[in-house]
DNA sequence: TATGAATGAGCATTCATTCAT
DNA sequence: AATGAATGAATGCTCATTCAT
């Protein structure tokens, strides 16, 4: 028997290697050299996981996206409020990690136009960010009666969107604390300010 | 006699065939002599309007810049809501043209990490929309008066950039419609709804 | 206790994997991992009986020329015409098997420009083949006197050598009856007529 | 106006060291690089105008099949008889520039096997060769009336080709008179030993 | 001004080979 | 005996760039 290797750890390894480049230098710098180097293997290892660059590519996207999703509080442990705005928050690029798989998001999402692997799970990720975040706009119930629950999703993943693009491309002027100001300040206008207490968003920023 | 060439238009000629490559098959399709193919010209035209690669990319992110600030309505020909309204929607993919600069936009910051240039053109872009958005906040006199106008403005940014992102990459879910009735809903929850009347705002939605 | 392999039985079933990719895919396409596929094992067992590809390729040579030669009659079975229509009948490529032999045969002798190892097993496998035509040609007595027995073997295998060319490179033209024809055609050009008579060929001719 | 160059000369150029290597190397040793530097040029050139390796070598089959071709004497400056040997004489390797394309055209049609153009090269370079034959023993008038001529012609094709094969496989024991002997023999055993006076061989044989 | 010939570094990928298991 | 992980050199090819015309 060859030497023994977890396969599935091996290739995280090296999409993770992937990730990092992407994210400090960009989809152009991330060929298939740099990335061996960054994982510390030679590319022989890299052709040896995955079939050719696209593959690794698209790799290292889910794993970026599923990654993003991993951030998202455990269903059920907290009011449905609280873990609204952790997930919202969990999508703000507010540290070196959220930060890098956003550029790796933005990144795959620019070349996705020409591959649709990469839209698909782009497409993916989005639609199950929404429905996550209308069911628990749903568990609130503080919505009136008629609302595009759906609508309201989309609106507030848009306005997080939009904040994390500033802040990921004028990092010096949107630090964490900026970033999560935006965010309740986005909350407020979007409920009553009482659905979203002091005491409340305490426990949630961190 | 040398033939007399208008510079500044050739210019403009080749860094609109950049933009439309990116747009359609991203930045990593953009080589050189894709351009030129694009543009109708060889090669050896490019490198004799612009030093390099990278100089090609700067100008092509700098005019796609300019031109999406030249969407916006003229200042002071309508009312501060109007020039608002409009602005705002002019920073949407609406239509072929602003979805090309959009992707053009986003294909360059995700290439900015590396590039300083890069960055500090979409910092100034960015700066100088928010500055707008502001004045025009200011001209409305419609918030309070401790209110932190900056901070509004890029609350507005951030809303219509999230709407982009979205309608950017599932462009299928997202018809120019949908986009101007999710802006319609951030500047409601933003302003009193009397802010926006449907006749005022008959005159900018086309 | 080591599992127990019949070793030059496992070296003729990877030689004959070999052969098989060789006169399908040309010599280029006959990679150890091709090769390995072909026989259904992994490179390793490849690397574990040949120490290095040209080792692989030189025993694929001998072993297709061995086959070859098998393909002529027994000695003595039969007159020495009949065993002499038969060995140069045994040398056109008449069926698929041949063929492949035949394919192999030229792909090494092409590049054994450069392996003198290859050259040498060809060249034997030549000299071989014209003693043995000369000795049937003697056994025969059917030449003049003061005859050049060998140039004359040399002249026959010429003969076959090129119809098998023509057939092998113009396969639609060069069913095996046409072959055996263009044999024929040189035996009775070569011998008196009555040297090949109908009811002896018969019994050669399958 | 760029550098002027002459295309076809620099093809040219370039197949024929393309043909230099794979007579001294085997098809397998001609890479791009190796071409490139035994051409004196680099890479680059090489894809400048051959699209691609496959290209390349289609190319050199051809170039090498043309100049086979225009080894053959030109038609009717002379007795049939004479251009008969003449051009069978043309398709031996006599010397170094008809073995090296030679062993270029038994290269490529090794590798015909999965390249139809190759294929095709081939299959038609010898149609054309059988009917300049052809023509030739109908123009000596020497076959009886009921003839096969294109049979005939094929027969002498392919002692012709048997020859080349052994001597291109063992040039040591087939110097070029030994060629030009088994030639000889094989014309005289086709035809009246008179059809080919000595005087007209002289005429001839270099 | 514009061309396209030429360069040579760099790319993704394939390959023979080694070796721990 | 057999596997397949890992290597690193080589391959065909693309690329930005230079430059003679």
């Amino acid at each position: 028997m060859p030497r023994v290797v977890d396969v599935e750890q091996r290739k995280a390894e090296l999409t993770a290697a992937a990730a990092r480049v992407i994210a400090r230098a960009g989809i152009e710098a991330a060929t298939m050299r740099e990335v061996a180097i960054e994982a510390g293997w030679t590319t022989g290892v890299l052709t040896h996981y995955f079939a050719d660059k696209r593959e690794l590519l698209l790799a290292t996207f889910r794993a970026s996206l599923a990654h993003r999703r991993s951030l998202r509080p455990a269903r059920g442990m907290s009011p449905a409020s609280v873990q609204l705005r952790a997930s919202l928050e969990g999508a703000l690029p507010l540290d070196d990690d959220r930060r890098r798989h956003w550029l790796v998001t933005l990144a795959c999402c620019t070349q996705a136009s020409g591959d649709d692997l990469l839209a698909a799970a782009q497409r993916d990720a989005y639609r199950e960010f929404r429905d996550h975040i209308a069911g628990l706009l749903r568990a609130m119930g503080a919505l009136a009666d008629g609302a595009d629950v759906r609508a309201e999703a989309e609106s507030l993943i848009a306005g997080v969107d939009g904040i994390a693009i500033q802040a990921l491309f004028d990092p010096a002027s949107w630090p964490a604390k900026r970033q999560v100001g935006a965010l309740d300040r986005l909350l407020r206008r979007s409920f009553d300010a009482d659905a979203f207490t002091d005491s409340t968003l305490t426990g949630v920023i961190h």
